[in-house]
DNA sequence: AGCACGCCGACT
DNA sequence: GTCGGCGTGCTC
């Protein structure tokens, strides 16, 4: 007999003991595992030798079977899942659940059986007949009665009782059943040439079906013509696919041909086969054109000097490489891939959460490709199951994709990359609230592997690493082929005089665009938020159209006709009464991409105009288009929210205009300087990116604010001396730590009394001045989805006491009573909202 | 999470 | 009396 230890999928935070005495069983499979009264789908994680398991107080259960072919995970994951689990704080089971693909699975369920021999007991049982028909013909036409009566019955009082009854009776007997088991690989039927014509086909004789012709008068078969036809299109296929060939692919082309395959494969010349289909996760077929491969800048070969050697010794190093838009980190990248490529290790790239093909995948898909994986959000469960075995066998090498990415079932990893390290896109916002950086770091420390940290405008985090000495700092200032920085210039909207006070266009900008225009080149104009206008307003009494379920404005959106809530999707029509005062005076303020783009299409009639925010990539073909009509030229000006500044290279834009840049400064959060700058970073760096020079506007009330002179004045070094102080005064990070503890619950005064009670709780027993509670206070966003929010900030910095802390609450989460109220624990919170 | 147990109010 | 409400606690 051997004991296993199992991470099961349930909020428990420690793994489960298990033997099995049937063969043994790998480390990394998934199993069928009793829990409680039912059966839940575990992952093993270690073998316990059977004299070290001594008598722990618990009677151990035994494994009810292995439900994977073979290990889901490497085993080299094991530290990291455990890592994950007690570093945030989250349960080792719903680690695993995370941070694996939908893989085998299975649930099971109550279900009832007739006891043998119970049928005239089951006549006799009063009332039955009259009460609950159905049941006594389930009984006897099945024999059983399924889940799904049991739950049906479990809702009434008398299906209660009739269950009890039934059972006490000795009537039935309750049993738990699988009802769930999925795999979602997908199958297709392939053919191949059996040993007698392999020969024929793997020729590449230009006369194929002259030759098969003649081989089969040769033989002295006798085939039909249609079956001939359908040799030939097998052979044909096969040719130019250099694998064997899908039943689907050979009727595209001849609808008959299924039956006249059968017939092949009788004859034997045919083999068929049936093969894992894996689906395409590019959505459409990337242009695979040669990259050349230009020379390296000097400062590229500098940084590669340092990082190449590092992977060559295949120990721990974090890079941060600060380099400017253009200034080539892709090809630091692609290097240190093909080096750890050619150490024979593997490669995992992150790069922030993106709509859709971008140009990172399209270079590493030209540089590596069947051996790149791509693990990006839009794939479906079953082409992300796809990728995963793929980079699970070693088929591919390199994966490349966002957050989750990070997961990725690589063995001996040689190099990770996190391309664009400040983006907030990293850190998941429920569940396991991990930050992908840092767990990529983490995963490089465990692998002994070096990390490159890439960002134009890295986060104040990861440079303070870099002076500390963790981490190694590499920079790249010049761009690439010495193109200028673009010029940026700064528009005060509160002061002077507007020729069109009543749009969001300064005389500056539209000056620009015009001249732009005239100019045959291409403008972006960038807006913070879709919609049309950010929220409503009632002119007579003031109050704004909140969203009923949540504490936000609603937002007006002009093509749907609609007032829509951001936050949980609720709407209302556009021609609605104050909710206050019942005024029909309710008119839209504030700005959104709709609205610019309707007022761009006022004042430049001319133009061809388009927006591009998330509105819009919902529709993936509309998005493509709209993208290759802006490369083309096709477009004048291009309007956009956030996704435009990221990732995306258009050569024709000259000039960019930043519609309303401190609207991000009054957030309640203390990277707000820090957001504003990057954002307005990337915008500009959005401008000349082709062979003319770009300019940019940027319009704001607060010209004399640090994030936007330093964005004017490309200086991130400059942003970092204003903000360090900062920081350093009020403890923020990088000085010190944070721990948000989040309550939720439909009961607002519940939710403040566990809110108040968990700090109480926590200066009872953390005293002293090492840490400052921050809280409780209702969140930034008291209200969403009918929940109400309280939040409970912790900062220290010693980040072991906050680690103590929250063991500590949740040791004693139970005799705290916290009622119905929801708590989650956010460890380095990086939106405060 | 799910499922059982157990302790109190409102019904036959 | 007991039925059924839900708060509390455990799962190898």
């Amino acid at each position: 007999m051997i004991f296993y230890e199992v991470a099961v999928n349930a909020p428990i935070a420690n793994t489960l003991t298990y033997k099995y005495s049937g063969p043994a069983i790998d480390i990394g499979h998934a199993v069928l595992v009793p829990l409680g009264r039912r059966k839940v789908t575990g992952y093993v994680l270690d073998r316990i030798e059977e004299d070290e398991q001594q008598d722990k107080g618990f009677v151990v259960k035994a494994v009810e079977r292995v439900l994977s072919g073979d290990p889901v995970f490497p085993r080299e994951l094991i530290p990291l899942y455990r890592w994950l689990s007690s570093y945030y704080h989250y349960p080792i089971g719903e680690v695993l659940f995370t941070a694996l693909p939908a893989a085998p699975s299975a649930k099971s369920g109550i279900y009832a059986k007739l006891i043998p021999g119970c049928e005239e007991k089951l006549s006799t049982f009063a009332g039955v007949e009259e009460t609950f028909p159905e049941v006594v013909l389930q009984l006897q036409q099945t024999r059983h009665l399924s889940h799904g009566m049991i739950t049906r019955l479990r809702k009434s009082s008398n299906g209660r009782k009739l269950l009890s009854q039934l059972e006490k009776e000795q009537i039935i007997q309750f049993e738990t059943e699988i009802i769930t088991s999925r795999t979602q690989e997908k199958y297709q039927v392939v053919y191949g040439p059996s040993d007698s014509i392999a020969g024929l086909l793997s020729t590449d004789s230009s006369n194929e079906h002259g030759a098969l012709q003649k081989w089969v008068e040769q033989t002295g078969l006798s085939l039909k013509p249609s079956e001939l036809k359908t040799l030939g299109i097998v052979s044909e296929l096969y040719r130019s696919l250099g694998t064997w060939v899908p039943k689907s692919a050979v009727q595209k082309q001849y609808k008959q041909s299924g039956r006249y395959l059968k017939s092949l494969v009788e004859n034997n010349l045919l083999v068929q086969e049936e093969s894992r289909v894996y689906r395409n996760p590019f959505g459409e077929p990337v242009d695979r054109k040669n990259t050349c491969t230009q020379q390296h800048t000097e400062e590229q070969r500098r940084v590669l000097e340092k990082i190449l050697p590092a992977i060559a010794q295949g120990e721990f190093a974090p890079f941060l490489l600060h380099g400017v838009t253009g200034s080539g980190k892709t090809e630091i990248y692609l290097q240190a891939v093909q080096e750890a490529l050619k150490a024979g290790k593997s490669a995992l790239v992150l790069v922030p959460e993106i709509a859709l093909a971008t140009q990172m995948e399209e270079q590493f898909y030209t540089t590596f490709g069947d051996q790149l994986s791509l693990l990006h959000s839009g794939l479906t469960a079953g082409e992300r199951l796809d990728q995963w075995h793929h980079l699970r066998q070693g088929s591919a090498r390199v994966a490349l994709g966002a957050r989750s990415a990070v997961f990725a079932p690589l063995s001996d990893v040689g190099i990770i990359v996190v391309d664009e390290e400040h983006e907030s896109a990293y850190k998941q916002d429920d569940g396991l609230r991990y930050h992908g950086r840092d767990v990529a770091v983490m995963r490089a420390k465990m692998a002994g592997c070096p990390v490159i940290l890439g960002s134009a405008t890295p986060s104040i985090n990861s440079y303070a690493n870099t002076t500390s000495g963790k981490y190694t700092l590499l920079s790249m200032e010049k761009r690439v082929s010495s193109r200028a920085l673009p010029e940026v210039q700064i528009v005060d909207l509160s002061k002077g005089k507007r020729n069109r006070p009543d749009l969001f266009f300064s005389d500056q900008l539209i000056e620009a665009m015009n001249t732009t225009l005239e100019r045959r080149e291409q403008i972006l104009l960038f807006v913070n938020r879709r919609g049309y206008s950010s929220s409503m307003i009632c002119q007579d009494c003031g109050s704004i159209v909140q969203c009923r379920h949540c504490q936000v404005s609603m937002t007006r959106h002009r093509a749907k006709q609609k007032l829509l809530c951001h936050y949980c999707g609720f709407t209302l029509p556009v021609n609605i009464l104050c909710q206050s005062c019942h005024s029909e005076r309710v008119i839209g303020i504030g700005l959104g991409s709709e609205r610019i783009e309707q007022e761009a299409e006022q004042l430049f009639p001319h133009a061809r105009i388009a927006r591009l925010d998330s509105d819009i990539a919902s529709h993936r073909k509309k998005y493509l288009e709209t993208l290759s009509a802006v490369r083309q030229g096709q477009i004048d000006i291009l309007v956009g929210t956030q996704m435009i500044a990221k990732g995306l290279h258009f050569p024709g834009i000259t000039l960019v205009g930043v519609i309303w840049a401190d609207s991000g400064l009054a957030m309640p959060d203390y990277k707000a300087s820090e957001r504003v700058f990057s954002l307005l970073s990337q915008v500009t760096g959005r401008a000349g990116r082709g062979d003319k020079p770009g300019s940019v506007i940027i319009q704001t009330h607060q010209p004399h604010h640090y994030a936007v002179t330093c964005a004017q004045a490309h200086d991130y070094t400059g942003l970092v001396d204003k903000e360090l102080p900062i920081r350093s005064l009020l403890n923020f990070p990088p000085f010190g730590r944070l721990v948000n503890i989040k309550f939720s619950g439909e009961n607002e005064k519940l939710v403040e009394k566990a809110a108040r009670k968990v700090n109480v709780f926590f200066m009872k027993h953390f005293t002293g001045g090492q840490i400052e509670q921050l809280g409780p206070a209702p969140s930034p966003l008291a209200k969403v989805k009918d929940q109400y929010r309280w939040q409970l900030l912790l900062k220290s910095s010693d980040y072991r006491i906050l680690h103590a802390m929250v063991d500590s609450l949740q040791e004693h989460q139970s005799s705290l009573k916290l009622g119905n109220v929801k708590l989650s624990i956010d460890i380095d919170p990086e939106n405060m909202m």
